[in-house]
DNA sequence: TGCGTCACG
DNA sequence: GACGTACGTGACGCAC
């Protein structure tokens, strides 16, 4: 049916809706897993009574529900200070929202929402069109900022006090007719939403003022006449904070909506999709209601028993819950024929969640080939499905051969994928990241997924390590099976499909019961540690986009890393024949311990110190010391000679050599592994090869960066940020002059110079700059004179000098440092803007452990900040790009790597560079620009 | 296996 | 006054 006269659109104010349901209900958590569910379940109630009610002749033909995309909106553009006071949502209801959206859907209401508008103005817009068209509206909202759309066959209807709101009562509560309430809201200005209005007026004044003038501009223009001076005076004074405020209140009622009318009209909802979100929120009463309103059988909630200890936040929580089954390897079954697996999976569905394990030959995800899974569906309900077991490799004869009563891979694959893609079943694993490459490379990809040390990380990082080992001894009291035990270990080691089924089953089963368990004591500990949206926003939404980037690999020219290899092994083997010739004969150059005998015992140099294990100290700031010192004659030339040959060693050992032996002969690419919960500070690690360390700061390091290349017709792409981490400080630690410099666009590290040593950022010496960058990499690091004097070679009490001038420009960054370091002490962890908890254990320890954890504690909050930033982009990433002929391949934490086609370059840079650029919102506005460099090419070289 | 060294941000 | 220090990683070779 078109809109037009006889049509009656109802709008839900969403967000108001989910405040009332919010404070009208205790703080309800779903039973299965704590989940906070309150908000969700008042807003489903009152959506459900909405739908139901008998609304007469009010009834509607169309109904959307409106909500707020974020707190950012064009108003803040206007006024920065814009709602600028509300207290910050509590992390029990922002959790909520995604649901209160999805449960919109699944009620079948269409769910409307626009960045950088408020749901208010996209009421309007559609208010302004319904009438147009000849239609009426009712708002469902109590919001007097509503009030303005009231008459001309617009109405209110206050659902909590179930009554309807209409010209007559929007006279009663603001003086005036809704069309002039705008003008009284000017004038008197709100405090809940921060705007000023006119000091001293109050909105029965601003109504009087109204009445007596017509509207607010006639008042403003005659504002003269008035008698009372006070009065008078406020309003020429403020004449322009009232105009903003009337800006700030008037509802933009012509906002460029992707909606029509006609889209809105009334739906049934699907039972299938509203019962199946009912059950899943485990909402019983409603449940029973809307099945038996829709005419169908109510589907049975799942009892779960869990029910976690009371958690205290992060920390350790103590083993096992007394009432949980003992790990017995003896109750785990293999499942050998399809009748079984089928009870399994009929379990699960019923359930809606499985926690998983898959057993392969290899820890390399695109190599390992599958051999079994198991699942779990309870504490010590666990059991073991073995796929491609082969015979022990005594009998030569079958030793290939599988071993019989094992189901078929692809038949057992094909059954469970309809679980696996399930988005109603949740699938748990720990580290699933692995499992999710291992069922991708046969078609699977897996949804929805939970990861129990990706829990354990956002909960507990920097307490623990997060290996299921690590977990299951701290948190469940018991130490798992260990993989040797069955692998064996030095060269003896087998393939796991060498492994006895019996003995399999134990180990595997245990696996997945072990992670089920961890995920029942976890889950619901989330959102008490106040991490949910951390873990919701840039925990799990990683898993597949790694996984993606890892399977998809970069291109490595073999021939180009094995003449780079010869070339180095040359000019090694010369630069040896020297060295050995000074040294007076042969020794491993190699050796750390025979080079400092020869230098410091042999060859006399004064100076060596000895470390921990008695061996001199070599490393490349020692060398550099002697070579630097033509007083040392020989010394010097054998210390700058090392120095070269240890270059060429590193990167000929550790990437010609090594990263010829990752390509994999299937890609013909190199794959490497992202460990999410690898650094405390939320960076991601890079391993098998580490393809974060690539050189490139050295000359020769750079040719290897050049046998990364793209494939044909397609060029690499780079975007990185620059210099987000003292972006991030100058926000964090609200230092004017930097955030200055940075909006400004001006070179950070001569500005700092221009401070710190009072010259001007015009024409400045080099080494002036150089020093003013070390400081500045010198704060991101908890700065020490030591460190700095090291790091420059200037005595200790010069360094100490810039630190003192340094902070005397920036008292703002003393007062952040000490303030951190502060918090630390008191909760035991430090915080990102985006909610990331760093846990600081070390931080009250005595001696020099204590100055470790204390620079630690400073630098965590802005390196984290900077992680959050780029996870959070790599998280929209691939929706952003799905349309180009373009992949992202590698994350060097402030760098994205991708690889495009030729004729789409430009527009990926466009497109990336907008994702990373607006990462931090909507959770955060920086003070800042957040700024991107972009550059591409044939190979990685060329492109950064 | 621990240590020293050095590649990256 | 002495302690010792820049933050975060991973991989390699040597020496035990």
């Amino acid at each position: 049916m078109t809109f037009g006269k006889g049509s009656h659109l109802h709008l839900i104010d969403g967000s108001s809706y989910i405040f009332r349901a919010y404070h009208a209900l205790p703080p309800l958590t779903r039973k299965s897993d704590g989940l906070p569910i309150g908000a969700v379940a008042g807003f489903c109630n009152m959506l459900w009574s909405e739908l139901q009610a008998d609304h007469g002749d009010d009834a509607p033909t169309h109904l959307a529900c409106v909500f707020d995309f974020s707190s950012q909106t064009f108003r803040n553009d206007l006024y920065a200070e814009y709602k600028a006071n509300r207290p910050e949502m509590p992390e029990d209801l922002r959790v909520q929202l995604p649901l209160v959206r999805e449960a919109t859907r699944a009620f079948n209401v269409p769910s409307l929402e626009l960045e950088n508008y408020e749901a208010d103005d996209i009421i309007a817009t559609l208010t302004r069109r319904a009438v147009k068209a000849g239609g009426r509206v009712t708002i469902i909202s109590s919001d007097k900022d509503l009030m303005q759309l009231v008459g001309n066959g617009v109405e209110m209807f206050d659902a909590m006090k179930n009554r309807r709101i209409g010209v007559e009562d929007v006279i009663k509560k603001f003086g005036v007719p809704p069309e002039k309430v705008v003008d009284v809201q000017a004038l008197a200005g709100d405090s809940v939403d921060n705007i000023p209005g006119a000091p001293g007026i109050g909105i029965k004044t601003a109504a009087l003022l109204i009445n007596e003038f017509g509207d607010l501009e006639s008042l403003l223009a005659r504002a003269a006449e008035i008698p009372q001076p006070k009065r008078r005076q406020t309003l020429i004074e403020h004449a322009d904070q009232i105009r903003l405020s009337r800006q700030l209140v008037l509802l933009d009622d012509s906002v460029d909506l992707p909606w029509t009318l006609d889209e809105l009209e009334l739906r049934r909802p699907d039972p299938d999709v509203l019962l199946d979100f009912l059950t899943r929120m485990e909402f019983r009463s409603l449940t029973r209601r809307v099945a038996q309103a829709l005419g169908v059988e109510a589907p049975v909630t799942p009892e779960t028993p869990s029910k976690a200890a009371p958690p205290e936040s992060g920390a350790p929580q103590p083993p096992a819950e007394p009432d949980q089954p003992k790990f017995d390897p003896g109750s785990y079954e293999c499942v050998r024929d399809m009748e079984r697996l089928q009870a399994w999976i009929d379990e699960i569905r019923d359930l809606g969640r499985v926690a998983i394990d898959t057993e392969t030959t290899s820890l390399d995800e695109m190599r390992a080939e599958l051999v079994g899974l198991s699942l779990c569906t309870a504490p010590g309900r666990a059991c073991y499905v073995p796929l491609s077991h082969r015979a022990g490799g005594d009998d030569l004869f079958s030793a290939d051969e599988p071993v019989a009563g094992q189901l078929d891979r692809d038949t057992v694959l094909q059954a469970l994928r309809p679980v696996l893609e399930d988005d109603a079943i949740l699938k748990i694993g720990q580290n699933v990241k692995y499992d999710w490459k291992i069922l991708a490379r046969h078609g699977i990809r897996m949804a929805p997924i939970d990861d129990t040390m990706l829990l354990s990380y956002a909960m507990h990082s920097g307490l623990h390590g997060h290996g299921m080992d690590t977990l299951s001894e701290r948190y469940l009291g018991h130490a798992p099976i260990k993989i040797k035990e069955l692998l064996g270990g030095g060269k003896s080691v087998i393939t796991f499909d060498r492994v006895p089924i019996d003995k399999a089953t134990r180990y595997a089963a245990e696996d997945a019961d072990i992670t089920w368990r961890l995920w029942q004591l976890f889950k619901p500990q989330l959102h008490v540690a106040r991490v949910t949206t951390v873990y919701e926003t840039m925990e799990r939404p990683l898993v597949p986009v790694l996984a993606e980037m890892e399977m998809t690999g970069i291109r490595v020219d073999a021939n180009a890393l094995s003449r780079l290899s010869n070339m180095f092994s040359q000019k090694m083997a010369a630069l040896e024949a020297e060295i050995h010739e000074i040294a007076g004969g042969p020794f491993n150059v190699g050796s750390p311990k025979q080079l400092g005998e020869i230098l410091f015992d042999r060859m006399g140099v004064e100076g060596g110190t000895r470390g921990k294990t008695g061996a001199y100290g070599t490393g490349a700031d020692v060398l550099e010391d002697i070579a630097a010192n033509p007083e040392l004659g020989p010394a010097a030339e054998l210390a700058a000679r090392v120095l070269d040959w240890r270059q060429l060693s590193k990167l000929k050992s550790t990437y010609t050599d090594a990263l010829q032996a990752h390509i994999d002969p299937d890609t013909g690419r190199v794959h490497t592994s992202y460990v999410i919960a690898g650094a405390n500070t939320g960076r991601l690690a890079s391993t098998d090869p580490n393809l974060q360390n690539i050189p490139v700061r050295s000359e020769e390091g750079r040719r290897i960066r050049e046998a990364f290349v793209a494939g044909p017709g397609m060029r690499l792409v780079s975007l990185d940020y620059s210099q987000i981490e003292l972006r991030v400080l100058a926000h964090v630690a609200d230092i004017p002059q930097l955030k200055q410099a940075f909006r400004d666009g001006i070179d950070i590290h001569a500005m700092t110079a221009s401070e710190v040593f009072g010259v001007p950022i015009e024409g400045m010496d080099p080494m002036i700059r150089r020093q003013a960058k070390a400081i500045n990499f010198g704060v991101i690091y908890g700065i020490s004179a030591f460190g700095l004097a090291r790091n420059l070679r200037i005595p200790r009490a010069e360094a100490q000098a810039f630190i003192d001038r340094y902070f005397e420009r920036f008292p703002g960054i003393r007062a952040y440092m000490d303030q951190t370091v502060e918090f630390a002490r008191k909760h035991g962890y430090v915080q990102t803007l985006f909610g990331r908890k760093i846990h600081t254990p070390e931080i009250n320890a005595k001696g020099p452990r204590a100055g470790f954890a204390q620079r630690a504690a400073i630098n965590a909050p802005i390196q984290g900040a900077a992680a959050d930033i780029i996870r959070r982009a790599m998280i929209r990433m691939p929706e952003a790009i799905a349309d180009l002929p373009a992949r992202m391949l590698l994350q060097v934490h402030d760098e994205l790597l991708f690889e495009v086609e030729e004729r789409a370059v430009d527009a990926l840079i466009e497109r990336a560079r907008k994702v990373m650029e607006n990462a931090p919102l909507p959770a955060v506005k920086l003070d800042v620009p957040l700024v991107v460099d972009a550059g591409q090419g044939a190979n990685w070289a060329e492109a950064h």
